[in-house]
Parts: C-alpha cells; structure tokens; sequence
DNA sequence: GTGATGCTATAACGTCGTTATTTCAAGTGT
DNA sequence: ACACTTGAAATAACGACGTTATAGCATCAC
C-alpha cells in the first residue's frame, strides 16, 4: 500500500516518531508535532485527518520495526534456536522502542484505536511469528498446531516484555533471565514428546 | 494501611471507580469526578493531591480485586489444578475489570506513575500466587523456585489476558481456549521429569 | 467580639484536540 | 490585463483538560 507522501507529510511523520522515541506518548500533541515539523496543526489534519492518523502510522511503524528485529537473523539448520532466537530479537525489539511499544499494545493514547489496515499489519507481524514456529513443527520437534503454539507463545512473550517495560518487577530479578527461563519451559512444554 | 477517608473523600472514590468502569479511564476527568461526587473540584486535591492520587487508589483497588477474585476459591488436594483455577480466576477478574486493568498495566492514565505504596501492592499480589505455586513446587509435581516459576507463569497470564483486552486476535480463536491450551503447554514445561 | 486558621468554591492560566474563519496565491474566463 | 473562483495554508476560536491562585466563609482561640 505504502501510500505516497508528500515532502510535508514526511516531516511530520519523523517529527512525530522522534517526539514519541525521546518524551513518550504524552508529548505526542498536535500542536507539538506540528511545531517540530514546521507547519501548523492544520497540516496534520489536511493530510492524516488529525492526530489519531499521525498515531496510526506510528502503530505501523512500530510493527515494521518488530517485524524487520525478527527478520534480521537469518534461519540456520536447528528451527528451535531459530525461533528463540527470534523471540529474545522480539524483546529486544520492543525494549528499544518501548513507547511506541506502548502505543500498539497499552492503549498510551487515549482512545486511539487502530485502524482496519494496521490492525492486519499487526496480523502480518503475526504471520511472521508463525512461519518460524511451522519449521520447528515440520521437522516433529513441537506439537500442535503452529497457529495455535505462535499465538500462546506471542502471548507468553509479550506479557514478559509489558511487565518489563511498565516496571513490574516483583523478585527484582534480571529480566533478560527471567524472559530466558520463560522461553526454557514454553520450549519443554511444547516439545513433542 | 488503609487510610481513614471522610464521607467526601469515599464519595470521590466511588465516584471515580463508577466512572472508569462504565467509560474507561479516558472519562477520568478531575471536573467529571467531582461533579458525580458531589464537590468542587479542590475536593480531590485537598485528599489526594490531584488526579494522580485519586488513580493510584484506583490502580489499589485494581490489585485488591484481582487478589479477591483469585482467594475465591479454596484449596483442594490437588495444588496444580488449584493453581489452574486461580489462573482462570485472574483471567476472569482481569476482564471484568478491563478498564483498571489498563490503569494497572496499559498505560492508560498519561504520566500516571503509582505510589511506592501501591507498587508494594502489586507485589502482595504476586505473593498471593507464589502461594499456590510452592504447594506444587512442595509436593514434588513443579521443578524449580516458586518466585521464579510464579513470575514467569504471571508474565505469560498476563500477556494472554492484555492481547484479549486490546483486542489483537490474530487467528479469531476462542480466547478462552487459547488461555486454556496456554496452561497446558506452561503446566507441562513446569512438571518435574 | 475579633483576628487567625483551614476548608470550600470560583475563577483563571496554559495546553489539549478539533473546528471555523480568514488569508492568500494559483488558476480561469473574457 | 483584470475580475473572479478555487483550494490549501495559517490564524483564531471553542470547549475540555489538569492545575494553581484567589476569594468566601465557616470554626476556633482568646
């Protein structure tokens, strides 16, 4: 789809991602947005119907990125490694551009809802999730149907990196272990066996 | 602790709670509360300072109600399908009180931060089910430590539980079921053997 | 009775998302 | 060349927000 943009809308795009990866969710305000892209707030809603298609973009963005961290290890001879290494990229991932993190999956904006095409971006993200798990169910080492073991272990994965990024901590243990030992037992209960 | 609270002050509670049930926390507005307690809106920051006091006893009485609504049930002989109830139970409790789960745990309030207090709070309620995992762990069906297993088993819950509330559904599955197969896979990565 | 104290409501300030109004430059017809 | 329309821009305004300052008004000490 990659709509075409205009020189503009561009500028606020970035100016908007750059406000939301340094100051967080609330400093996403029209008025700001359009300062720092040297426009008035009219420029906002001419091209993206207000702020709540600013956000959405922003949504997208943050799911290419979540997409583009898992692609980037490419696929060796052992599909278990793979996937867990593609989840441990799916935390880092996150961690990195946890407001925009914030905006998909805690509702940082009030009231923005995503809209029909990003909600299936979210769905493709999914799909990519999904392919690495069918190789470890191809090849006998998980059970199950690898719809069903992608979408529990997406579930697992990403309430371990929410309460990361929101500061939920109760044993003040390390994170990165506790997300390994996660993934320790996800691995040995689904292993065929 | 369990501050002593004036006729006024139970009355802003009440009000506030109503109104993040029934319209979701972007209808937490100073003006609204006071105007359904019954007082000016100085009433909420001679008691709780501001708006941010009046949500941190929201995101509490978050915490209480997931805690209550997982002592529901009693004991029985069999601690890991105790433990699976409790699980069902914080699923249920979770999204019946969607809207203070958002509070807890989305973001949804912008700038809220709770109180040391009300953090200590959310660790009271892990405690709660650390319980039920070290009866597991103590008859010899769990391997490993009951904080350890408790905080990764609660991640994993709560991942489940917040895709369902912000609606992201990749399969269109039966979230119910989906929570289901989840404890299956998580239970037996857990068993001992 | 009078002044001080503390709680209350009202009003005000700056910011928010959004909408209405105005401005202004580019284009069109004659 | 000039009046006129048109479309996109900036500016101004509206109602609501959190918060703070101000003013009203009881209650108490003396």
């Amino acid at each position: 789809m990659a709509r075409t943009r205009d020189e503009q809308g561009r500028r606020i795009l970035e100016a908007a991602s750059e406000l939301l990866s340094t100051e967080g969710a609330s400093a996403l305000s029209v008025r700001r947005i359009a300062a720092a892209a040297g426009c008035s707030t009219m420029g906002l809603y001419s091209r993206f119907g207000g702020k709540d298609g600013v956000v959405d973009e922003l949504y997208a963005e943050g799911f290419e990125r979540l997409v583009d961290g898992m692609k980037a290890n490419l696929p060796t001879d052992d599909p278990v490694a793979d996937l867990r290494r593609g989840a441990a990229c799916y935390r880092d991932t996150a961690l990195a551009n946890s407001t925009h993190y914030m905006v998909m999956f805690g509702g940082a904006v009030p009231d923005f809802v995503p809209s029909d095409a990003s909600h299936e971006l979210a769905h493709a993200a999914f799909d990519g999730l999904v392919a690495k798990v069918a190789r470890c169910t191809a090849a006998g080492l998980f059970e199950g149907s690898p719809d069903q073991i992608t979408e529990l272990l997406w579930g697992a994965i990403h309430g371990l990196v929410m309460l990361e990024i929101v500061g939920i901590n109760p044993l003040m243990s390390d994170p990165g272990a506790r997300f390994e030992r996660a993934l320790d037992v996800l691995f040995r209960g689904l292993a065929r066996g």
